[in-house]
DNA sequence: GTGGCTGCAAATCATTTGCATATAC
DNA sequence: GTATATGCAAATGATTTGCAGCCAC
């Protein structure tokens, strides 16, 4: 635990039990988790957990660099705390989202046409490993 | 018009006045507008359109392949006709998405770590040509 | 003629905001 | 002690749903 408490420190950041829990969480539990997952299984050993406060701390922590917003599934932000940076991968059977670390060389912070380009996101979408062997064992 | 007439046909799906009006829109408007953005734009000379006919309308259209959702700016889904593979960027200034078009051979459908990639989709993040450029000459 | 489309209003879902209280420093 | 964080409830904004009437085929 001291490990987050330095992280928020090292940050400029208060350090309170809610975001204490909330940067665990996620440092944890590397499955790309909603704001409404975190709350709820947070709330468990934190009855007093509000949803807004899961909110107010993404927020910070993604302005300070300490998670990945993603929007690859549309309706929903996905929190990845992983920073190194990767691409991400949506299997259309079962919704998880995998990390791939691969790099496209071509366009890793360059120019292009102009654009600064500042970040790279690559989102991927297909059917992943476990999903496919589940399709050839039971079908087919 | 005959263009979208015989676009819609060769899907299967019946020929309406509204989902002309939304694929012509789509077609000479390569902007990634939002389903608002369609919405406020036919309604001047649409007055009886409904939002939900929009919504509909682009839900069909994504089924058939006909545009892509893209899901890059976060709380709105933004809308491209441009069926080409292609990446896109959005400009952290002037909140413009611009197309792309670069390709990442390493990873053009193939399998990485056993998971079938069936879409790539790039989104690049940074500022565009025409915001740098600005920021030149205003500042500075 | 009929099933799929349209459009209105109400519902939903994720997220944000306002504000009073509590807490880190 | 003070500025900031928390948590509740209400508001917002994009999208969806239910349903009655309409239109393409």
């Amino acid at each position: 635990m001291e490990k987050y408490v330095q992280i928020l420190k090292k940050n400029c950041l208060k350090v309170t039990p809610q975001r204490l829990e909330i940067l665990k969480y996620l440092d944890t539990h590397r499955t790309h988790p909603t704001a409404d997952t975190i709350y709820s299984n947070l709330k468990n050993n934190n009855p007093s957990l509000s949803k807004t406060t899961v909110y107010n701390t993404l927020q910070h922590l993604d302005e300070h660099g300490l998670v990945y917003t993603l929007t690859i599934s549309g309706s929903e932000s996905r929190f990845d705390s992983n920073i190194n940076p990767h691409h991400h991968f949506l299997c259309k059977i079962c919704s998880n989202i995998i990390d791939i670390d691969i790099e496209c060389p071509n366009v890793k912070k360059v120019e292009v046409g102009g654009h600064r380009i500042d970040e790279v996101h690559g989102y991927f979408k297909g059917v992943c490993a476990s999903c496919l062997k589940e399709s050839n064992n039971g079908e087919d």
